[in-house]
DNA sequence: CCGGAAGTGGATAGGGCATTCCAGTTCGGT
DNA sequence: ACCGAACTGGAATGCCCTATCCACTTCCGG
């Protein structure tokens, strides 16, 4: 599971034993952080929970997405090998709604992963390599389901995206109050994925117009407060 | 409309007619901010934007939740009514998927309603109890499109919250980028809402689960930042 | 075991937010 | 026109956040 790989994983001359410790730590904690609290959560935060200074959070993530990138790099895999377990499944339906069900468990086992998946990361090179090598695996998933002749034809991979983004609101407006909540959410769409559809439906979001949105929401999780507009 | 009307609304002496002036403001400009902003605008950024001194807003509205009860009556109605026309619509079925799409696109067109409609705010008495006289049509649209053949028999109406809370993760993730994707999802959550069900469903969420997210959900957007808890 | 490079954490600057206080202003009945 | 009550805005307090700086400490190769 590359637990010691980094962003760059590359020649950069290695870290400092200390260092490394202090780099794991900050992590750990940032994996613990966001999992409860979300992308949302403060860097402070994070560096409060992992025991260690401010200054050392930033010298090691100068920026929220590296850290972040560094956090979910094993649950992008994850995402990515659940593609292939799909694939694997002699029955593309069957894969398919599998692999909709447990990426959408872990969505809710992790509200910072609910968040990284309704956004993109441009610059955290290896996740996003991921998000693709995953997004190609449902596209021949897809048009396996859809050649079963058990996957409406008008289905996309932006719905999957949908899928996402409507997880991610009932997981987060659920919390651990109604912890099951998203299953009912999750299991209605697969029954409308299934073929035949009941019905047209209403045009797929452009794919440049969905990544604006995960872009735009990225940043807002990564980037925030603005000098604030004036009327 | 009830332009005019107040939380209390009652006997408490009528405001000098520079603050009932001020007061105007405030809410025009809170609507203005929540619509574009959600519920987690600041009570400060509200101020600003009615050009308004920081005292004044909480002269007038000592707490967030007070205020929002004062910019959402009037969408609140508007919600009500459209339960009305719903069981007005000589079919049930249709009835009940126009209210659908109705309030979901009232959800799209403001992120602060999109919200409230995820949130409960016991304190809000009008607001809650306009919810509730929904509720109460709902459940009757619900028996009669049930009873009509056309949707499925294990639906409930806590789903109508969980559409809520799908769509509000939709339209927030997707914002202008792709001002539309909302549709695509509502109109596959209704066909899956159809009668004869495709399959069975994991359980509805507990009323009263559901009733805690709402009321955990309100708690943080308008008394926030608790102390922070150690490890 | 020693010295410099690498690393550390606290302090600090700069900004936002909620909330309270208060000296000055405006309203409106007489 | 007057005067007290109602109302006002900004200043002040206290907290959290990002980001950077810097004097001090730790590592580790020679």
């Amino acid at each position: 599971m590359n637990l010691h790989a980094r962003p760059g994983d590359g020649p950069a001359q290695p870290l400092r034993s200390d260092a490394e410790r202090n780099r794991a730590r900050i992590v750990a904690a940032a994996r613990t952080v966001f999992r409860r609290d979300g992308l949302n959560a403060s860097m402070a935060s994070v560096a409060r929970e992992a025991g260690v200074g401010i200054a050392t959070m930033f010298r090691r993530f100068p920026t929220k997405e590296e850290l972040v990138a560094a956090v979910f790099a094993d649950r992008m895999d994850a995402y990515a090998d659940a593609v292939g377990t799909a694939l694997d499944d002699p029955d593309p339906w069957h894969g398919l709604a599998g692999f909709i069900e447990t990426v959408c468990a872990m969505q809710a086992a992790d509200y910072g992963f609910a968040d990284v998946l309704t956004m993109t990361f441009p610059t955290a090179k290896a996740l996003e390599e991921r998000r693709n090598q995953a997004y190609e695996g449902v596209v021949q998933l897809i048009g396996r389901a859809k050649a079963a002749g058990r996957l409406r034809e008008d289905f996309t991979p932006e719905d999957l995206v949908l899928v996402h983004m409507a997880n991610a609101g009932v997981v987060n407006a659920t919390g651990d109050a109604a912890p099951d909540a998203w299953k009912r959410v999750v299991a209605l769409m697969l029954q409308s994925f299934q073929a035949p559809a009941r019905g047209p439906l209403p045009d797929s979001p452009e794919p440049r117009a969905l990544y604006k949105a995960m872009l735009r929401a990225s940043r807002a999780s990564c980037a925030p407060p603005e000098p604030e507009r004036k009327g």
